[in-house]
Order: structure tokens, then C-alpha cells, then sequence
DNA sequence: GTTTGGCACTCTGGTCGTTCGAGTGCCAGA
DNA sequence: TCTGGCACTCGAACGACCAGAGTGCCAAAC
């Protein structure tokens, strides 16, 4: 176990080295900070600290860094989440009550994130499998052809082409949407399913077939969709990154535009807490000097997407998590709102 | 007026430029090229194409590199564009055929050129105002709240909702419905406002007011949505830019996520032929030192909206030009099929 | 036992010169 | 008009050197 004074040495260090970017001695931080103890207490402590692989010195006669191991004793046991200001509060409240529609409330969220914490901000749209349905409609594009366009709660429309076999009249169209809302509306889309199941069967046989491929369409968008999308920015602020930057910042680029990775990388976020994934703790490799601070946001008390923000692990870790987690509360609220 | 000959040593300076991204000296370039003349000779071409303003030196003792304006004289008269293999076209083919939907073809043709070119790949969504419409949707959602729903024959969809005073019935509404789709399917956005002008009039009077609603807030559908959504990929690429990366690639960022930024640039490209911005021919000042090589593809003879890329002046355009157009081409096939 | 001051040691980073080589400009001759 | 030759320039690379920051360890003090 450390000790107090080590543990506050630790946060010392992190604080100095998050802030100037160069390894720090222990002249330096009994300088810059009110330890008490002389440089050469501090130094015990470092070699200490850096036996149990909290800190690192990239060469002998430097300073020290911290680990990610470091970084994480850091965010578990020395920082806070530090709140934001009131004007900053203002500033989001007003910047995000201008978006007219989702796609505007998603894009404003990410250049805010990304202003906000300068660092590279990743937010999803709100997924569909935790939202409800709003809507369904069902247009006829031609003889034989069908749309079909699946509202959500959150204002995310989808909609998919439907051939089908044989021409579908009017009136079985009219019936079929009137159906199909009366029973899916205001549900989860994950409780689809077994509301519809049934619905073939009320329809003469010439529809039947048909029916069942409209709703073999509505449940298959109902899955493929769970494929969430997701919006990015602030990707200028990798430049801030470090100093040997090719080799750092183009992983990190390649990692932006895979979608995947990404919704992984989302996905290690609980439900409500705050999910912090620092350096090798990152399942992607090119990801390895990085942090990933990441939070649920959603509408009602329930999560119905994720946001966050991914830098350096060399970044400032209580500021950073606080401007998430009040972006993610204050778009929860826009959302349940419209 | 250059000699023959010093146009061909102009287009050998950018060809070993292009490759080595390295100052290229008159010794390199016969050896390199078949110009048929010694060093001095092209010492002496050299000479005065700098004079005129086609190449420059870094420093005394260096070799050339062309400025924008010798990237200019070369492209314009000394290159071609330089075709794709057959396998390459083959492999476009085929990657764009997999796609599913609109969404789909961006991202497949933004992966696709990126990594065709290496360079950053930017795809305009076929735009609304040229775009005819496939049909127009209103859904009742409360009895004061209307949906609008707009499909494009480009699989693009738009939705609004509205608001109205007064209820709605249901007949009206599917009249109106009908009625405006009569009007308007087929018919390219541009072209919408005159044919509906006078629908209001053939409503009784209750219900006018809220079909001048919905006519308004179509219309400015239409227009607001001119402002067109894009999809960028191939950052990564960025990183193979040049030595000098921070000051570099950082603007370049910025430009990218600047939506207006990269319409306006995409915008320059004549609707059929291909555009290519140099340099300083770029009016957005951070991307002073890259080139923009964009056209306009679209699904009839028709150009419905724009993609391109962008890369360091020091690029390899008739390879990157002759990417651009074949990719062009092809989504231009895709879209007229689905 | 912990803390402290002192001291020797070890690195890195920056600053000079120096050298090396590529490249140029110019000139006189073919 | 082209060519070979030559002197000149300048940046990149190399090595030496120094200064400064930081360490680890030890013996003494608290």
C-alpha cells in the first residue's frame, strides 16, 4: 500500500507532466507544489513509485511520467470529475437548444465535445434498438414496389425498399399501416417482434405472402440498423498530440474511420457510470497512447446512445470527464425534449 | 514562349519530384530522363524556368521544385490523364456493386478513392436540388403535428415535422397527399415551387392555412437542404504529407471538417469536366499547399453532385485525375441502376 | 525509521566547427 | 546554341564539447 505523501506525489507528477508535457524531477515538484519534504524525500518516493510501475523515466538522469497504470490510480483514487463552470454550462445550454433536427443535435454535440475538451470527440446516434418507435409508413412506389420508412422517438427515420411479388393493393396498404401502427407504436424496437408476429395471418392469402415480407423487412431493419452510426470531429487536435507525430497520430486516424473500432471502443462505456479506457487498456492497438473518456447519454433515465472523447493519455483527466459528462446530460435533455 | 525542350524538362522536374519529394538537380534529371542534352544545358532551361516562375530553389545549391504555377503549366499542357489498369477497374466495380443503399455507395466510393488515390477522399451526397423527387410522404402524428417525408430518386430522404394550428383530417390529408404527388413525382426539386403554388386555393378554407404550412415548409426543405451533406475518408493519408507535418496537416484538418469549406471547393468543378486547384488557386487559405482534384458524377448524362480529393500540390495527377474520373463514372452507373 | 543534505555520476540537448557533396552560375570554346 | 570545366555556395551530417537537469546512494540529523 502507499502511502499518503507517495500517493500525493503521484498526483503531483500527473498534474505537472499533463500540464507541460516534459518529464518531471523532484526539484521541480517540491518547487511547483507545497509537499512539505525536500527534493530528496520526493526522490525515494519516485524510485518507490516507479518499482510498482506507477512512473517511468524514459532514459536514466530524466524526470519520470506517468504509466498508464499510473494514469489509472490517478483517475480511481486521486481526481474528481471537475464540474464546469456556469458559464461553460451556459455556453452548452445555448449551443445545443439551436439544433432544429437530430442530424443538427448529433453535429452540434461533436464540435462542442470537441471545443470543449480539444480533443477528438465521437458521438452515436441514438440507437434503435433502445428507442421507440414513433411511426411506421408504408408508401407504394410502384405496382409491385413498396417503401418502408420506420420513425423513431429520437427522430432518426430509416427506410428500406420493398419488392414484392405481387402488386399490393390500396386499401390492404392502408389496412396493413393501420395495423401495424396501432400495435408498434410508442414500443421498444426490441419488443417488435412478438407484437407482429401474427399479423399474416388476418390478411386474404393474396396478401399473405407479402405481409410476411414487409415484416421481414421491418424486423430485419430493426437488427441491421442496430449497426449504429456515429459522427466525429475535432480530429485537428490530434496536432497537439505529442512531438513524434507521424508515427502516433496516423493509427489514430485509421482508428477514427473504422466505424467499428470506434462503436467498441464506445461500447466499454457502462450504461450510466463513466467509462474511462486509458492507453493499453484499449482493445486497438493503434490506440495504445491514447484515452478513451466515454459516457452514455439518453432521453429518458435510460442510456439510448453513447459520446466521447478520445486524446492523449497524457490528457486532463478530471476536466475532460467533467465536460463529457455534463455534454452527455444536457443532449439527454435536448433529446427528451423534442 | 518555353522551347519543347524546356516544357519536357519541366514535366521530367515534376515527374521526380512527384517521386522522391526531394529538390531535383540537373545532374538527377539526365540521368534519370532521356532528355538528350548535358547538365549545363538544363542549367541553362533551368535558369529560365525559374525566371519565369515555373520552378524555384529552397536555398541557393538546391535543387528545383515547381511552384504552383509550373504544377499548373503541367497539368494543363503536359500530362494527360493517366487511365486505370483493367484490374482496377475491375476491383471498382465490383467494391461498389456490394453496396446496399445510398448511404452505402458514399462510404464505399470515399473508401475506394482514398485508397485508390492515398490521398483524402471528399463525396457529396447526390444533391436535392437537382435531384427529381421519387415521392412525397405526410404522416399524421398527433392531431396537430404533421410529418413530412420527401424521397429523392437518388434514395436520399428527408423529413420535417410540423407543426399546425389548426387539425387536420385525415381525408385532407390524403388529399393532399395525392394531390401533390401528382404534381411533383418525377419532377426535379428546382422545378417544385411553380407546380404547387396553388394548392392551397383548391382546400376549403379551414384547411388552408395548414396546407400553405406544409407547402412552406416543403419548399424550404428543398432549399435548406441544398446545403448538402458530404463524407470524407482517407485522413490517414494525411500523414504522408511531408516532413514538415504539424504546420501542415493542421489546417488541413480544420478545412476538412469545415463542411462550407469543402463545398466551396467542391463547388469549383465544372459540371462535366474535371477541376483541379492548385495550390493558391485554393481560396481557403489553409489549404495553400494542396491540390483539390474534384468533377461532378451523376446518375444520368446529368451531373447530380460532386466528390474529389485532396493531397499535397505534390501529387501525381494524371494517376490521381484519371482515379477521380473512373470513380466518377462508376458511382454515376451505380446510382442509375438503383 | 524517516528525512535530509551532499556528492558523484549519467544522461540529453544545444552549440560550434568541420567536412562532404550536391548543385549552381558563369565562361570560354566547340 | 550547346557543352565541359571550374569556382562557389550552402545545407546535411558528424563529432566534440559543455551545461543543466536529474538521479542514486550514503551518512548524518531528527
Amino acid at each position: 500500500m502507499l502511502s499518503e505523501r507517495r500517493l500525493e506525489v503521484l498526483r503531483a507528477i500527473v498534474q505537472d507532466y499533463v500540464g507541460t508535457e516534459e518529464p518531471v524531477g523532484s526539484k521541480a515538484l517540491t518547487e511547483r507544489h507545497r509537499l512539505g519534504v525536500s527534493p530528496a524525500t520526493v526522490r525515494n518516493d519516485m524510485a518507490v513509485l516507479e518499482d510498482e510501475g506507477y512512473i517511468a523515466q524514459p532514459h536514466t538522469s530524466a524526470g519520470r511520467i506517468p504509466t498508464d497504470k499510473g494514469y489509472r490510480l490517478f483517475v480511481d483514487r486521486l481526481a474528481g470529475v471537475k464540474p464546469l463552470s456556469t458559464p461553460e454550462r451556459r455556453a452548452i445550454q445555448n449551443f445545443l437548444d439551436g439544433a432544429v433536427d437530430l442530424d443538427d443535435v448529433v453535429g452540434r454535440t461533436v464540435r462542442l465535445l470537441a471545443q470543449l475538451t480539444r480533443q477528438v470527440a465521437v458521438v452515436q446516434y441514438p440507437s434503435l434498438t433502445r428507442s421507440t418507435v414513433r411511426h411506421v409508413e408504408l408508401l407504394s412506389l410502384a405496382p409491385a414496389r413498396l417503401m418502408l420508412v420506420l420513425i423513431t422517438d429520437t427522430g432518426r427515420v430509416e427506410q428500406r425498399l420493398i419488392d414484392c411479388q405481387t402488386p399490393f393493393g390500396e386499401t390492404s396498404l392502408a389496412d396493413l399501416r393501420a395495423r401495424l401502427n396501432s400495435r408498434v407504436v410508442g414500443r421498444r424496437f426490441t419488443d417488435v417482434p412478438p407484437l407482429v408476429q401474427d399479423l399474416p395471418e388476418s390478411f386474404e392469402a393474396d396478401d399473405r405472402a407479402t405481409v410476411s415480407t414487409v415484416l421481414a423487412t421491418l424486423l430485419e431493419t430493426l437488427v441491421e440498423e442496430a449497426e449504429e452510426r456515429l459522427m466525429i470531429g475535432g480530429t485537428a487536435n490530434l496536432t497537439r498530440f505529442g512531438h513524434d507525430f507521424p508515427l502516433t497520430i496516423r493509427p489514430v486516424l485509421e482508428a477514427l474511420e473504422e466505424q467499428v473500432v470506434l462503436l467498441k471502443l464506445l461500447g466499454e462505456a457502462s450504461e450510466s457510470g463513466m467509462a474511462v479506457r486509458i492507453g493499453h487498456e484499449n482493445a486497438y492497438e493503434g490506440l495504445n497512447s491514447t484515452s478513451v473518456v466515454s459516457v452514455g447519454y439518453g432521453s429518458g433515465g435510460e442510456a439510448v446512445a453513447k459520446l466521447g472523447v478520445v486524446g492523449p493519455t497524457r490528457m486532463d483527466y478530471p476536466g475532460t470527464m467533467g465536460a463529457v459528462r455534463a455534454v452527455a446530460r444536457y443532449v439527454g435533455q435536448i433529446l427528451a425534449e423534442s
